[in-house]
DNA sequence: CCCATGTCAGTATTACTGACATTG
DNA sequence: CCAATGTCAGTAGTACTGACATGG
């Protein structure tokens, strides 16, 4: 019986895999002369998006555990990059932002970050960009039941 | 200055992104009963495409340093799932392939997993999935330089 | 000589689960 | 009581770099 290999879902999740790392070979070597991993800009770049946000909210938007976002977060604070709230204002919540040094980092590893993104897409017309960009939603959407 | 955010190919990078954790995490759940991690599963998968692979063809295909292969494999041996031989037929090459008890599991693994990507593309056309395979495969070339 | 391979060694980062206190 | 949060602790699996021997 066949199990139906080669077929188009399977060919999907393959270059998705592919893709993906990739891309994240592209972006660690860009990120190494900075000393910031992918993961690390992932969080910089999160927090320049949603400033203040907590540990928890982090974890969930760069889809990990909030014990390893903690991980994380620590490791950026020890460096001076983020500033986390000595107490919380509200119930447990610690916001975090990021410090001047922090975003300055940021700025200078987006600019290679982009470079590389731009140059992702390079061959793809606008149409087929906004294409792949839905697709991929579509199926982040139907992932989640 | 503006940096360029919210721009076509920043956003893909993170749907990218985001898809692949999904899935990731999908994949995951589905495995563990059966003992297998994502990677291992690769590995599995990888083998019974290419049978009597090498340890670095097997890290070139799934994205990885040979070093990391080699600690995967020599995981799948121990537990009987792959058999590698003894001596190198030519050259310091040990090629490798599934156990009839490696090809059980496969087997049963692949199942879970194919339903998980089909579920994935469910919402997608056919002309959406191919146009979605094709344009993933033009952003791998075009970071490849 | 050069290159690819397999492998040993050491290390780091990420990421997980379990557990607990706290706050609303 | 319950849900969410932050955090401590422990662990696992992945992944890297460096180094070295070997075979073609």
């Amino acid at each position: 019986m066949k199990r139906g290999r080669d077929s188009l879902g399977e060919m999907i999740g393959y270059r998705l895999k592919e893709a993906q790392a990739v891309l994240r070979g592209r972006m660690d070597a860009a990120l190494r002369p900075l000393g910031l991993t992918t993961p690390q800009y992932a969080c910089l770049e999160l927090l320049s998006h949603a400033p203040g946000a907590s540990n928890s909210e982090l974890a969930r938007s760069a889809f990990v555990a909030r014990q390893t976002m903690n991980t994380l977060l620590r490791g950026l604070h020890d460096r001076g990059l983020v500033d986390r709230a000595a107490a919380p204002p509200s119930g447990r919540v610690l916001p975090t932002v990021l410090t001047p040094e922090g975003r300055r980092l940021l700025d200078q590893a987006a600019a290679s970050i982009g470079a590389i993104e731009r140059q992702m897409v390079s061959t793809l017309t606008d149409e087929q960009r906004r294409a792949l960009r839905d697709a991929l939603a579509n199926c982040i959407d139907a992932l989640r039941d």
